[in-house]
DNA sequence: TTGGATTATGAAAAAAAATTCATTTTGCGT
DNA sequence: ACGCAAAATGAATTTTTTTTCATAATCCAA
């Protein structure tokens, strides 16, 4: 875990480094922002502790040149607790920010915390349910016809979704209702019917091509073949 | 890719499972109800191919008792196009049916599209941002507090999401409004304050717990530590 | 401690979604 | 071809969600 410290008062900055040694990081500390510009953007840190008061190039402007290029977590240390400072600080892109004087534990935790934070962030899998021109978008619940997209109200896609799950099996008004509805006993209504015909309405868009079928007496299905 | 024929009539199996040989699939016929259900349930199957009409057992109690047990793909063979017999051949959960007479390619082409399917049907991630005893579902788009499941709504949902995959990162409104609401230009309304309402009603029950932090001058926040 | 800015809050208004209902159209068995 | 059941359809109604607005409460700097 590389850590670079960009702070100009040398006390601190020593001590800010020596704890992080201490607690296993591997952490350099540069003492004005050109240098510190040059060494957060020439080479891979895991986390940017980052002074907003700097000789030579202040703080907040590293911060937008470094987020530009690349995300690196960029905490702002804040000479006093100014609303001014930390707004600046905080759309300039900085990820946290702490106020001077701090105590080196909260430090330590916001660390940890960023640390904890970006190993969660690697794997988010994104699915999707495919069928002929149509694509059901899991995380966005939205749909690409060909090259557009459809949006879709919760029982649309919640019924899109249970149809397209099932290609090629027949669905009966019941399976439907239920999973869709969550009515558990017979059904009196025809919201299904209507919400299949706002489905067609969405899909079938000048073009022929016809989605859901209609099993007569049954319910219905999307099929890919015959 | 096993299939598994219970079918009666013998020239007709015979006829199918030589046509499922010849196309590479390993098949097995059995003539009469009870031995289907016994290979059904004892072996391990890809599809079974079942017809309706049985001696000594029928194809819909057959049905019945293979899907209690496990969710390999039935498809139903029907004597005739009647609509209670797929009535009844669907709700005691089969996959598909095919009515007598059928053209074998008709056959083939629902038991590539299955095998198909199941292929696909493997691999399906579920995802879930967590913060203290919150769980938020990314599937269900649910939220989970300790054992209780609340119901969140759209501009709801998409709020919490943002604050949750950015826990200890103070969010801007002007950020929090950009992702939510698309509204490029700067706020004139204040639907960011209105909406954390929402979600500390909904969140804040009766513990005092506090999990939205706001940062006066700012925006908001979720933080885990101090 | 006070004033002004910021945020919280309740509720009205507007918009969207879900449901129901009445009617027309379609498909299928006779 | 006819009649009946099933499905499609359009539109009204109800419910929920979203947005706006006016006012109250809170926080912070001077």
């Amino acid at each position: 875990m590389r850590i670079l410290v960009i702070e100009d008062e040398e006390g601190l900055s020593d001590f800010i480094t020596l704890e992080l040694k201490h607690e296993g990081y591997e952490a350099r500390p540069v003492y004005d922002g050109r240098e510190g510009l040059e060494a957060a953007l020439g080479e891979e840190w895991d986390i940017i502790l980052l002074d907003l008061m700097l000789p030579k190039l202040n703080g907040i402007e590293i911060c937008r040149r470094v987020k530009a290029v690349k995300d690196t977590p960029i905490i702002m240390i804040t000479a006093r607790d100014s609303v001014m400072d930390r707004v600046t600080g905080l759309d300039s892109g900085a990820d946290d920010y702490i106020p001077k004087p701090f105590a080196i534990e909260e430090l330590l935790a916001r660390i940890r915390v960023i640390v904890r934070r970006n190993e969660k962030l690697s794997s988010q899998p994104s699915m999707s349910l495919a069928f002929k021109d149509l694509e059901l978008h899991i995380d966005s619940r939205m749909l690409k016809k060909g090259d557009r997209w459809i949006e879709l109200t919760k029982k649309e896609y919640e019924l899109l979704f249970i149809l397209m799950k099932n290609i090629n099996r027949v669905l009966t008004r019941e399976m439907l209702v239920e999973q869709v509805w969550d009515y558990d006993v017979g059904i009196e209504t025809n919201v299904v019917d209507v919400y299949i015909r706002h489905l067609r309405n969405k899909l079938e868009t000048a073009d022929k091509e016809e989605y859901i079928q209609t099993i007569r007496g049954i319910g219905y299905i999307m099929r890919d073949e015959k």
